[in-house]
DNA sequence: TGTTGCGGGCGGC
DNA sequence: GCCGCCCGCAACA
């Protein structure tokens, strides 16, 4: 593919960093916008794919590349009808959570992937929380001027062009990859000899996992293949890349890749803790906090944020100082449960912040050895971000993308809004890896006009750290990444609960 | 049963 | 006219 070839994927995030050639994607070097009529046709490079792409990012995908073929993502993205058969667009449709936000006994959360089609996520959001029996919420994705985060692909040429338009104002679903992965894991679970005694042992109450022998199990089963994302702590899972669906042929050489592989031996399920830990770990309060000022301190999460007073629940987080900060109180909340979803996340982040501004877990130390890491905004807290706040849900937090608007890669938009784009939501300042890409995107024929998807560059381009994990534990065969939830990043963690996935999730 | 893509149609701006 | 969105349909897994 190309610019970040899969051989050298360990030192990935090291070159995307230290060479201003790497920070950006190849797609955001080039002057264009999906609507042109023409778009570049010299494409020498082609993008490595990205599946949790954020941001106003450009890639440009080899025509070869089988995920880009299939317009995948990360997201849970509906297609769109835009009426123009060109370009294919699709919206985000948010993440699906528990209405009462409520944390498992290690103080996961449940993040599912909506359902693409209208039937079926009205099935899903008929369903009741595993956990709390509380019903699903779906958190819209408000991310583009109050409209869902859309993504745009258009095959043109020997390349496969994408945009994306929005940041995501929401934590991450499970990722498509590891739904199917759980619902195929579950299927041989089913299948399996010692299915129906694990069974007995995890069905008399699918919804207490405090019965569970293993209360760190990140993943729960609900009705088979009922895709659960649950991420301890934080809302976003944000680092919990596997991207076992890439069909990257290319070997994927990482020091975890035979633990990987042995682990995901037995375990079928897509576990997205661990990567959740990572989040916490290294994900610090993203968001507009400069668009919001006091935000933060209202927060119903921060720090004291996670711990509401009101809550009992808070305290059934035993194993993790930190866990314990995400555990939610809102059993009775009457907040509309977007409003609420959205602060939740949001708060806990910057509870994360403040309380794991040191690294209260190992994981951090060595996340941070990453120097993508350093340089994301998503996960680093020397960087505001944007999940800091409840920023789709308050008018605050729309400001600081009002501004980028659908038509603002194609259009002239109000530079005010542009330049507060880039300094709110990316503090290029703040990036000192990334001033390089700023330069280069202000250097290149984009105009300052274009500055707020350039700045995405940062972000995307930051970003690639999530994709490292995925590369590396990426693998044809679905059945190999159960694990895959781990990243690279959280493989300390992982090793210290070796058991808890296999254990009897099902 | 769910995903994906297409396309008609509607309403708001 | 553009855009977001709803709906239905068909192909596919």
């Amino acid at each position: 593919m190309g610019r970040w070839s899969n051989a050298d994927e360990q030192s990935m995030d090291k070159d995307q960093f230290d060479s201003s050639d790497c920070v950006c994607s190849f797609g955001m070097k080039l002057t264009w916008d999906i609507n042109d009529p023409k778009l570049p046709q010299d494409t020498k490079q082609c993008d490595a794919f990205q599946e949790w792409t954020d941001g106003y990012v450009r890639y440009i995908y080899s025509s070869e590349d089988k995920n880009a073929q299939r317009h995948l993502s990360g997201w849970a993205m509906r297609n769109t009808n835009n009426h123009n058969c060109q370009i294919l667009k699709k919206s985000c449709l948010g993440v699906v959570v528990c209405s009462r936000n409520c944390s498992l006994p290690d103080g996961s959360k449940l993040q599912l992937r909506p359902a693409i089609c209208d039937k079926a996520r009205q099935k899903q959001q008929k369903k009741l929380c595993p956990n709390c029996n509380s019903a699903l919420e779906l958190i819209p994705c408000r991310g583009h001027s109050g409209y869902p985060v859309t993504n745009f692909w258009r095959v043109d040429g020997k390349a496969i062009f994408f945009q994306a338009k929005g940041v995501h104002d929401h934590p991450r679903p499970e990722s498509k990859s590891e739904t199917e992965a759980r619902r195929s894991a579950v299927k041989r679970r089913m299948s399996s000899p010692n299915f129906s005694q694990k069974r007995r042992l995890v069905e008399p109450e699918p919804g207490r996992y405090h019965d569970m022998a293993f209360p760190n199990i990140h993943q729960l089963t609900m009705e088979g293949p009922e895709r659960f994302s649950i991420i301890a702590e934080s809302n976003f899972p944000i680092q919990t890349q596997h991207y076992p669906p890439f069909q990257n042929t290319e070997p994927y050489k990482f020091p975890y890749d035979t633990h990987t592989a042995a682990a995901m031996a037995d375990a079928p399920s897509s576990l997205q803790k661990p990567a959740n830990h990572r989040l916490y770990m290294t994900c610090p309060p993203c968001g507009y906090d400069f668009a919001v000022p006091g935000y933060l301190g209202s927060g119903p999460y921060p720090t004291a944020l996670y711990k509401d007073p009101s809550s009992p629940q808070t305290e059934t987080e035993p194993n993790k100082s930190g866990s314990s900060l995400s555990a939610m109180p809102h059993g009775t909340s009457p907040l509309g449960s977007h409003e609420r979803s959205y602060t939740e996340s949001t708060g806990k982040h910057h509870g994360w912040k403040q309380i794991l501004s040191k690294g209260a877990y190992g994981e951090r130390g060595d996340y941070s050895q990453l120097p993508t890491n350093a340089n994301h905004h998503y996960y680093n807290s020397d960087y505001p971000c944007r999940y800091t706040g409840p920023a789709p849900a308050t008018p605050a937090a729309l400001q600081t993308i009002i501004t980028t608007t659908t038509k603002v890669s194609y259009q002239p938009c109000p530079k005010p809004s542009v330049v507060k784009y880039g300094e709110n939501l990316y503090d290029v300042k703040g990036l000192s890896n990334c001033n390089s890409i700023l330069e280069e995107a202000s250097s290149n024929s984009y105009s300052d006009l274009k500055i707020p998807e350039d700045s995405g560059v940062i972000k995307s381009a930051l970003s690639y750290q999530d994709t490292l994990p995925a590369k590396i534990e990426r693998s044809e065969n679905f059945e190999g990444y159960r694990y895959s939830s781990y990243s690279s990043n959280s493989y300390p963690e992982r090793m210290s609960h070796p058991f808890r996935y296999d254990s009897g999730e099902y």
